[in-house]
DNA sequence: ATCCAGGCCATAA
DNA sequence: TTATGGCCTGGA
């Protein structure tokens, strides 16, 4: 695959993409800051303002940052955030020919990439997101940001939207925050879990980085661990940002597919699931799981919560 | 209104 | 090792 690079200034454009979904891939709920503007999507995204709009295999991102971005770094990060060297196209095709129902969630939303993101960012957001539902996620994400965060959006940007943007708060920074201060950008009883996590990171008694270069067993084993994450959280951070795409986060959306799709038990175990799910996806479980919770949660949800309340 | 959600932790068997 | 109850709060 070749992609062209083009633009200038803090734009870049990225050609001859295939396999690419910017809208899918920003709004299957694998991330929480992405915001539609019109028929762009904007995010902060590793402490950088980032403004996208794509079709036809053509990407087109704009960085409104504060600091003033050099067209290489703009290329290295768009590059590496929406993993565009990756050949998707393969990934979809294996996925399709290796199971019937994966295919049809390809085809209901194709060309989702799956996202390499901060793992400190992706950790936190992932903690919030424990019996919460998805617009209070995003909302208590922007809260944090906005109030411990760094102002990362420029005067032209400010001056063309209207807003701001915040840079996702640093470790440092939630550490130096009170329990309750937390708490009160709602994140109710997490917030305990999210101070104590951002003082070890602070600390350097954990070091995100580090979890991310283990092979993908002690690394989950490493994350659960730690106070607040549990095997949902664990599995859903070496997925989204430490590149273990066998991770296979089961949330109450996959566990419907599975019983009540695949398995066909209503009470199938947690552990009949991962096995059911790793032997059926393997390396790529990770893709397979994306696109069937999107696929579940906004085509098949009114179907499958009937399917839940009925066996309970 | 009031009900409950992208889990996790603490107990109990 | 597996099964329950409780948790805060803002959106639906």
């Amino acid at each position: 695959m070749t992609l062209d690079f083009g633009g200038s200034n803090n734009t870049l454009i990225v050609q001859g993409l295939t396999a690419f979904d910017l809208e899918n891939t920003v709004t299957c709920g694998q991330a929480f800051r992405w915001r539609r503007v019109g028929d762009s999507y904007h995010c902060v995204v590793r402490g950088r303002l980032l403004v996208a709009q794509s079709s036809n295999g053509i990407l087109q991102v704009s960085d409104y940052s504060l600091e003033p971005v050099e067209v290489s770094d703009l290329v290295d990060l768009v590059v590496d955030y929406f993993c565009l060297q990756a050949d998707h196209a393969h990934t979809e095709a294996v996925l399709r020919e290796l199971d019937p129902v994966v295919a049809e969630a390809i085809d209901f939303a194709p060309g989702i990439r799956i996202l390499a993101q901060e793992p400190w960012e992706c950790l936190i957001s992932y903690v919030i997101s424990a019996r919460n539902f998805i617009p209070s996620i995003r909302s208590t994400v922007a809260r944090l940001a906005e109030r411990f965060g760094e102002r990362v959006s420029n005067d032209e940007y400010e001056q063309v939207y209207g807003m701001q943007w915040y840079a996702f708060p640093t470790a440092d920074s939630l550490a130096d925050a009170s329990v309750r201060d937390i708490e009160e950008c709602g994140a109710a009883f997490r917030a305990r879990y999210i101070s104590k996590l951002a003082n070890l990171v602070a600390s350097g008694e954990v070091d995100l980085t580090e979890i991310a270069w283990l092979p993908y067993r002690s690394a989950k084993e490493k994350l659960m661990s730690l106070y607040g994450v549990g095997p949902k959280i664990a599995e859903c951070v070496l997925l989204s940002s430490m590149r273990k795409y066998e991770a296979f986060p089961i949330d109450v959306w996959i566990s419907r597919v599975l019983r009540f799709v695949y398995l066909r038990d209503p009470k199938a175990s947690l552990k009949q699931m991962e096995a059911f799910a790793k032997s059926k996806f393997g390396d790529l479980a990770g893709f397979a799981e994306q696109y069937l919770f999107h696929w579940a949660r906004t085509l098949k949800g009114d179907y499958l919560r009937r399917l839940d309340q009925a066996t309970k």
